[in-house]
DNA sequence: GCATGAAAAATACCC
DNA sequence: ACGGGTATTTTTCATGCG
C-alpha cells in the first residue's frame, strides 16, 4: 500500500534497542499520519593513519567485536576530505545512541587517526542519506500497524520503502494554533515557582479564539484548559513569540509546580529542549516567530508589536500595549483589566498574522536547507548554510569534516572608496550581481580546490588570487562552484516562472518565498567560508574571494574613469557614477565582457548627499523618496528625536535645497523639546546588551540601566535591547541613566538631548552647508549678549 | 588634583 | 555562533601642568 504525505517533522525513538525513525506527515486526504521506518542503520567513519591498510585495521577492530555488540559491519571505503582522496572504514551501528561511545573507543584502535561524521544525529542522517527534506511531498510503501495507543494521530504505519520525493508544490491544509501568555508578578520578572499565568490567549487558523483567564490567580484550570484546547484542536504547527526562550519553560515550570503534566504533543510527553535550544513538541512543529526576527533588519527593537507593525499585520497606533512593569497594576484595577485582556488578544492576533506573512519563507527555507520546520528558525545562518552543504557533499563523495576550535586570524575584506562630500546630481549605482558567489564560481574557489603552498602545481593548472597569491585548481569544478551555480540557476529559473503570475496568487507567493530562501543561502556562503566555526573553514577561500573582488572593483573604477565616467563613491561591489544612460549601458557591457561578471545599474538618484564619511549617505530617488544609508536616521541606537531631526533636515536640504529652512526646523524642534512637547518615547535610547552586565570592561550607560532593572527583579539576557533615558544630575552619563519605564519626563535632562542627540544628528548634514553647531541652537529672546549689554 | 587628548571599548551600521 | 570595513560615542588612561 502506498501513502502520499507532506513531511511535517521527524524524530527517532529507540524501542528494545532498535531505532525507529518517526516521520510525521499530512496525507493527501488531509489525514495526520505517522510513518515508522525501522530499517535504517546509521554509521560513522574511521579515518586511517598514513600508510595503514584498511583490511588490517578492520581485522583489529573485529578482534574486539564483543566490546561493540551493536556494530553491524565494517566496510572499507574510499571518499574525499577537502577534495583529497581518503581511505576510511564505514562503521555501521545498530544503536545510534551508542555512537559517541563507540567512536571514542574505536578511534583508539591502532591505525585509526580519528572518526568522522559521528556527530550527525540519527534523524538528520536519515533525511540526508535518503534525500528527504521537510515541508515537501513524499510517497512511501507502507503496511498498517497498531498497538501504539498513546499517539494522537489518524493513522500509524510501517515504512516498507524509503520515502520518495513527489513533485507537488502546495502546502496541505495545516492546523495552526497560536498563543500568547501573560503572567502575574507584583514586582520584577515572573517566576514559575511563585507567579501564576493569568492569561493564555489562544487562536487557530480555523477562526477559533479563546481567552483562558485565571480570575483569582489560580492557573491550574487555565493550564488544564490549554492542554485540553491543544488536544482537541490537534494542531500541526504551534506558534508564539518568545516561546522557545520563555513560554514553554514557564508553562513546564508551572505544570511541575501544580503537579500536572503539560501534554501538548501527539505522543503524551512534555515539550523538551532539543538541538539549537529549540523546544520540541513531538508530532507537531513548534515554531517561535521570534527566531525569525533577524529577517527584518529594519525593525530595530524586535518586539512582537514592532514586527507586526512592520509587516502591516497590526499598526502600532491601533494597538493596546502594556509595559511589563504596569501589568500587575492594570490587572488589579477593574477598570483597566479589560485592557490587559485586549493586549493579550491582540498579541495572539499579531502572532497569527506574522506567521501568515512568513510561513511560506520558513517552509521554503526548511525545504531547501533540510532542517525541520521547528528547527530552521533557531539555526543560525552559518548552520543553515552548513546543512545545505552537508546534503550536497554526499553527491560528490566528500566527507563531512569535524567541527573544531581554531585560532582567529583576520584577513582583508572589500574595498571602500572615499566619497566626494557634498550634493551630486544624477548619480547611478552600478552593482556587480552576486559578486562573491560569482567570483567563487569563476575562479573555482572552494575548500576542495585549494592548493596549499606545499603542494605541487596540479595538471589542470591553477587560478592565482591577486595580492594574496592563493592557488585554486582550475579543474575539476569544486564543491562551492557546483553548489553556488545550482543555487544561482535555480533562482533565475524561479524568476522566469514569475512572469505571467499574479503577485497575489499562491504560486507566486510560494515561488517568491523559495527564491528568497535561495538568496539567503547564496549570499551567506562567502560568510560561511570565512567563519572559523565552519566545518569547511579554509581561510584562503574567503581571503582569495575578497582579494579578487578588490582587484575587480579597482579595475572597474579605472575603466570607468578612462571612459569619462566620474566615480563618486563605491563599496565592495558597487560604483557610484554620474549617470549618462548610453555611456552607462555601454560601460556595463564592456565590463561584463572583460571581467566576466554581470554588472547592472541598480538605483539612479536625482540627488545624492555625501558627508566625508564612508558608508553614510542620503539619496533622493526620482519618486521623491529619500534613501538613507548608514546615517543616524537608520540607526537603532539614537533617540527618535535625533533621527526625526536629521530626517527633516535631509528632506529640506534635498527637496528644497534650503539650509536655512533646515536650520529653522532644528530650532523649532529644540524649542519644542525644551517645552517638553516632544513625546517621551522619542527620547528613549535603545542599545543591545552584548554580554552579561558584569562582563563589561567599562561602565556603559545601557549596562548601568540594565543593572538597575536587574535590581528591580527583571531578568535580562545577552541580546536584550535596553531602553533608557538620560536624567538630570551631575557626573558621568552612566550615572544619570534611567530605564525608560522607571523614569518620568520631569526627570529627563532635556539639554542632553539637545547637545548630544539633536545637534550632532543635524550638524552631521548641515555642517556641509557652513551651518555651525552654535547656529543650530535657537536664539532665545534674551541672549547672553543682550543680558550683558543691558547694564 | 585636574584639564586635555589619545586610546580603548562598545555598538550598529554597509555590503 | 556567517565575513571584514567603517563611523561614532563614551569611558578610560596617560600626560603635563602647577
Amino acid at each position: 500500500m502506498k501513502e502520499r504525505f507532506w513531511l511535517l517533522d521527524v524524530n527517532y525513538e529507540i524501542r528494545d534497542n532498535h531505532p525507529e525513525i518517526w516521520i510525521w506527515g499530512i496525507s493527501e486526504e488531509n489525514k495526520r499520519i505517522l510513518v515508522i521506518d525501522r530499517s535504517f542503520v546509521t554509521y560513522f567513519y574511521l579515518v586511517l593513519e598514513e600508510g595503514e591498510t584498511p583490511g588490517i585495521v578492520v581485522e583489529r577492530a573485529m578482534q574486539r567485536k564483543n566490546e561493540f555488540p551493536y556494530i553491524a559491519r565494517l566496510e572499507p571505503s574510499k571518499l574525499k576530505l577537502f577534495g583529497k582522496p581518503l581511505d576510511v572504514i564505514k562503521v555501521y551501528c545498530q544503536n545510534p545512541d551508542l555512537i559517541p561511545r563507540y567512536s571514542k573507543a574505536l578511534s583508539k584502535i591502532e591505525g585509526v587517526r580519528k572518526c568522522l561524521e559521528d556527530d550527525i544525529r540519527y534523524s538528520m542522517r536519515y533525511l540526508v542519506d535518503n534525500d528527504i527534506t521537510p515541508c515537501g511531498w513524499y510517497e512511501v510503501e507502507v503496511e498498517n500497524t497498531n498497538g501504539r495507543p498513546l499517539i494522537q494521530i489518524d493513522k500509524v504505519c510501517l515504512a516498507r520503502s524509503v520515502p520518495k520525493r513527489v513533485q507537488r508544490e502546495e502546502t496541505p491544509q495545516l492546523r495552526v494554533l497560536g498563543f500568547s501568555m501573560i503572567c502575574y508578578s507584583q514586582k520584577g520578572a515572573p517566576k514559575p515557582e511563585k507567579n501564576p499565568v493569568i492569561i493564555l490567549a489562544v487562536a487557530t487558523n480555523y477562526g477559533e479564539e479563546k481567552q483562558l483567564v485565571a480570575e483569582n490567580r489560580n492557573d491550574k484550570e487555565l493550564i488544564e484548559s490549554f492542554v485540553e484546547f491543544v488536544k482537541s484542536f490537534d494542531p500541526d504547527v504551534v506558534i508564539g513569540y518568545g516561546t522557545n526562550r520563555q513560554h514553554w519553560q514557564y508553562l513546564l515550570g508551572r505544570s511541575a509546580k501544580l503537579g500536572m503534566k503539560l501534554h501538548v504533543d501527539r505522543v503524551g510527553t512534555e515539550p523538551h529542549t532539543s538541538l539549537y535550544g529549540h523546544v520540541s513538541i513531538r508530532g507537531r512543529a513548534n515554531v517561535d516567530l521570534e527566531d525569525f526576527a533577524d529577517e527584518f533588519p529594519d525593525v530595530k527593537v524586535k518586539t512582537l508589536e514592532n514586527i507586526a507593525d512592520h509587516l502591516g499585520v497590526m499598526r502600532l497606533q491601533k494597538r493596546t500595549i502594556i509595559e511589563d512593569v504596569d501589568l500587575p497594576k492594570y490587572w488589579d484595577d477593574p477598570n483597566k483589566r479589560p485592557m490587559v485582556l485586549r493586549f493579550a488578544e491582540e498579541n495572539t492576533k499579531c502572532i497569527m498574522g506574522i506567521f501568515e506573512a512568513m510561513s511560506d519563507f520558513a517552509m521554503q527555507l526548511s525545504q531547501l536547507v533540510g532542517l525541520p520546520l521547528d528547527q530552521i528558525g533557531r539555526a543560525a545562518v552559518g548552520f543553515r548554510v552548513e546543512w545545505y552543504l552537508i546534503r550536497n557533499a554526499r553527491r560528490i563523495g566528500e566527507l563531512i569534516p569535524e567541527r573544531k576550535e581554531r585560532p582567529y586570524i583576520p584577513y582583508a575584506g572589500g574595498a571602500v572608496l572615499q566619497p566626494k562630500p557634498g550634493i551630486h546630481e544624477h548619480i547611478a549605482v552600478l552593482d556587480f550581481k552576486s559578486m562573491y558567489p560569482n567570483i567563487m564560481i569563476e575562479q573555482n574557489i572552494s575548500p576542495d580546490t585549494y592548493v596549499s603552498p606545499s603542494e605541487p602545481q596540479p595538471q589542470s593548472g591553477v587560478n592565482v588570487a591577486p595580492e594574496v597569491g592563493h592557488r585554486f585548481r582550475k579543474d575539476p569544478p569544486g564543491f562551492y562552484k557546483m553548489v553556488l551555480s545550482n543555487l544561482l540557476i535555480a533562482r533565475d529559473e524561479i524568476r522566469r516562472k514569475f512572469k505571467g503570475l499574479e503577485t497575489k496568487s499562491i504560486e507566486y507567493r510560494v515561488l517568491d518565498a523559495r527564491q528568497k530562501a535561495i538568496k539567503v543561502i547564496t549570499n551567506a556562503a562567502y560568510g560561511y567560508a570565512g567563519w572559523i566555526g565552519a566545518r569547511w573553514y579554509v581561510k584562503p577561500v574567503a581571503e582569495a574571494t575578497t582579494a579578487w573582488a578588490r582587484n575587480i572593483i579597482q579595475n572597474t573604477i579605472d575603466m570607468a574613469t578612462n571612459t569619462g565616467l566620474d566615480v563618486i563613491y563605491g563599496d565592495t561591489d558597487s560604483i557610484f557614477i554620474r549617470y549618462d544612460r548610453e555611456k552607462t549601458e555601454e560601460f556595463c557591457k564592456v565590463i561584463e565582457r572583460k571581467i566576466g561578471l554581470e554588472m547592472k545599474p541598480d538605483k539612479v538618484y536625482s540627488l545624492i548627499l555625501f558627508t566625508e564619511a564612508k558608508k553614510r549617505y542620503c539619496g533622493l530617488l526620482p519618486n521623491g523618496k529619500l534613501d538613507i544609508v548608514g546615517l543616524e536616521v537608520v540607526r537603532g541606537d539614537w533617540a527618535d528625536i535625533a533621527k526625526d531631526t536629521q530626517e527633516g533636515v535631509l528632506e529640506l536640504i534635498l527637496k528644497e535645497r534650503s539650509p536655512s529652512k533646515a536650520t529653522k526646523f532644528v530650532h523649532k524642534l529644540i524649542l519644542n523639546l525644551r517645552e517638553r512637547k516632544i513625546p517621551y518615547r522619542d527620547l528613549i535610547i535603545w542599545k543591545t546588551l552584548t554580554k552579561p552586565a558584569e562582563g563589561y570592561a567599562i561602565k556603559a550607560p545601557h549596562v548601568e540601566a540594565a543593572k538597575i532593572l536587574k535590581e528591580e527583579g527583571w531578568d535580562l539576557t545577552v541580546g536584550d535591547k535596553i531602553g533608557y533615558v538620560i536624567a538630570t544630575g551631575s557626573g558621568r552619563l552612566y550615572e544619570r541613566v534611567k530605564p525608560y519605564m522607571l523614569a518620568s519626563y520631569e526627570a529627563v535632562d532635556v539639554e542632553y538631548y539637545v547637545t548630544n542627540q539633536i545637534i550632532p544628528a543635524a550638524s552631521r548634514i548641515l555642517s556641509l552647508f557652513d551651518v555651525k553647531e552654535e547656529d543650530l541652537l535657537p536664539k532665545s529672546s534674551t541672549t547672553l549678549f543682550d543680558f550683558i549689554s543691558k547694564d
